[in-house]
DNA sequence: ATCGGAGGCTATACCGGTTTAGGTGAGTCC
DNA sequence: GGACTCACCTAAACCGGTATAGCCTCCGAT
């Protein structure tokens, strides 16, 4: 067995150059005040030697930590459907890799562990900035990011001001492109499966269908709140269907629900799209192969990763990046919305 | 505006407390040497002050990162549909946050860029130990781990000899159940849709199914290797189905090439389980509430996560944990499976 | 000839912990 | 009463980088 060789540091790198440790840092890090000369002797020793910077050591010195948090809040069981995060944190390491940066992750169930992590996060300075992400009204998560000064990024607007940035993608269009296609299809009784109304997205996606409904002359009441669940999805379809003036649309929050709901509404006989038009929300790839496949709206996960974690960065770095709009949500039409039916006689 | 203050340190601690420096860390600590009087007087000042560790100084004083890393590849596409990786990181993060330690994940589109990232992780000391997942025919993983001198804990039995704790989950009887539950049905032409052969579970399901075929005296002639894709699912279902002597049942290596598979069915008129009965692998929960709801293998990913966390951990602390067989996993019959339909009259 | 200044470099403090070698004083043993 | 032990504690080195003050040396300007 080799022995274990201690990897070689800046000391080493320093004598066998025969410079000091100051001037191998100045020279690795191209600061000025080094000669051309020095500079390559010390550059070659360092390439010879196999010498990596520590980043421990570096993060001390520079009270950096080179990575960034994200602190995903779900209950164990809807975590599995969602497609939203695993796309995010691929468009986020798009960015972060070649920055040298890592990703910190956290998954916790509640939102009480969920202030709890982003404190210990911080606390253990294992991170330079945040991503805030699902925001909700009133959001702790802004004012405990201010209490503990560290950088963040929201994704989307916060209601309450906000000292951050924000990365938003208004998903307001692809509601209403949704609202505003089945209602050409000649649907009037519309309904709307909606997310939590304490998350920011999950009612404002509501106010998008309730004012595309109200443009459209038509009456919004057919809501029904859900946690995003799958079998919130079911169990609220269930319920819209069950009374006599059940609608000939639904509008999901989003794409597992909208799945659940196309199976219980196939389950009870019905057909989709003919009888029943169904949408979605997230564009999850899944969606494009069921029969029917579902309408959905899609939202590019990754690229808002993307766009979060180099704003997230440079906020980092001091500038003071404005907020970045990201092109609107779109509306992908496929085959799970068709024309109204016919409507059955009226009774009476 | 509050000046910024700079957060105590270890030395403000020892000041107030009229001790050194190497008495507070031993009091902080616990360790023996410290009477039991300065012991409460030194953690006392410490909570005045509100005094936190420095997780950075710590970590290059001891040389840890107290940190493990997660190394995900998957092409963008695929990411969003697969329900694994969500669960198998929650059951993670449950065990990782009581012991103070992070996951930092590293999510990359390809084989070479993996093995860049695991180099990475290790180079910068950003871990202590590594997730080896997805095991792959001589995995370059191994080498790699054992080379970089990390610790690693393996998802499954390497083939090639390893140095790193196993925690294993047996897919076979999942299959030879989903194979056994469809054979009894009276199926004699059962298909399936295998992943990727250079993945060890790829190439294990399939040769799981494989023997379950054979012990009921049946050819496992209708095999499609994959990448795990949803559309791949579709594509292999279609070309299953063309043939005249189709199958009547189709054996599915993942949850998201089932659904796709179940689309492509319906869509050709065909019913399920009726005319064709259909299993997935992984029990995404979307699965149940489709129509006919899935029949599926569960893997109980969330509990995989955490007996490997934990594992990892053990390994890192000095320990030699063996190797680990978790319960196998379990097939979960519901509506997509149904009596083979009647064969058609032999041409002849 | 003298001074000023810039370029190139060294020495050293520093980040905030942990760890080790040693020092003190009280009690014990013979 | 001297040696020894032990509990308790301090001082200082150390982890591996970065940052800063200051020291030469050489050059051109005066």
């Amino acid at each position: 067995m080799p022995a274990e060789r201690p990897r070689p540091t800046i000391a080493d790198v320093a004598e066998r150059a025969g410079v000091s440790k100051g001037l191998v840092s100045f020279a690795l890090n191209g600061r000025p005040g080094v000669s051309p000369q020095t500079r390559d002797r010390i550059l070659e020793v360092a390439r010879e030697l196999g010498w990596q910077p520590s980043l421990r050591a570096r993060a001390l010195s520079v009270n950096r930590a080179f990575a960034l948090g994200l602190v995903i809040t779900r209950d164990p069981e809807i975590i599995t459907g969602d497609p939203f995060y695993p796309s995010f944190i691929a468009g986020v390491e798009r960015e972060l890799a070649p920055a040298g940066q890592a990703l910190v992750l956290s998954v916790v169930p509640d939102e009480e562990a969920e202030l709890a992590a982003y404190r210990k996060l911080v606390a253990d300075r294992r991170v330079d900035g945040v991503f805030i992400t699902d925001l909700r009204h009133d959001d702790a998560r802004i004012e405990l990011a201010r209490e503990l000064n560290v950088p963040a990024v929201t994704l989307g607007h916060p209601e309450t001001p906000s000292p951050f940035p924000a990365v938003s993608m208004d998903d307001r269009a692809g509601i209403e492109a949704a609202v505003d296609h089945l209602v050409r299809l000649g649907h009037r009784r519309i309904a709307h499966v909606a997310g939590p109304a304490r998350m920011l997205h999950g009612s404002r996606r509501r106010r998008a269908f309730e004012d595309a409904m109200a443009r459209a002359g038509l009456p919004a009441d057919l809501v029904v709140e859900t946690d995003f669940r799958a079998a919130d999805g079911a169990r609220a379809t269930r319920d819209l269907l069950a009374p006599p003036d059940a609608p000939t649309a639904i509008v999901y929050a989003n794409d597992p629900m909208a799945i659940a709901g196309l199976g219980f509404a196939q389950r009870t006989g019905l057909r989709v799209p003919d009888d029943l038009s169904i949408t979605g929300f997230d564009g999850s790839d899944v969606g494009e192969h069921l029969f029917p496949a579902l309408s959905t709206v899609a939202t590019e996960a990754a690229g808002w990763g993307a766009v979060a974690a180099r704003v997230l960065l440079r906020s980092i770095a001091g500038e003071e990046p404005g907020d970045t709009d990201l092109p609107p949500a779109r509306f992908v039409p496929r085959e799970s919305t068709a024309p109204a039916p016919p409507s059955p006689p009226a009774n009476g």
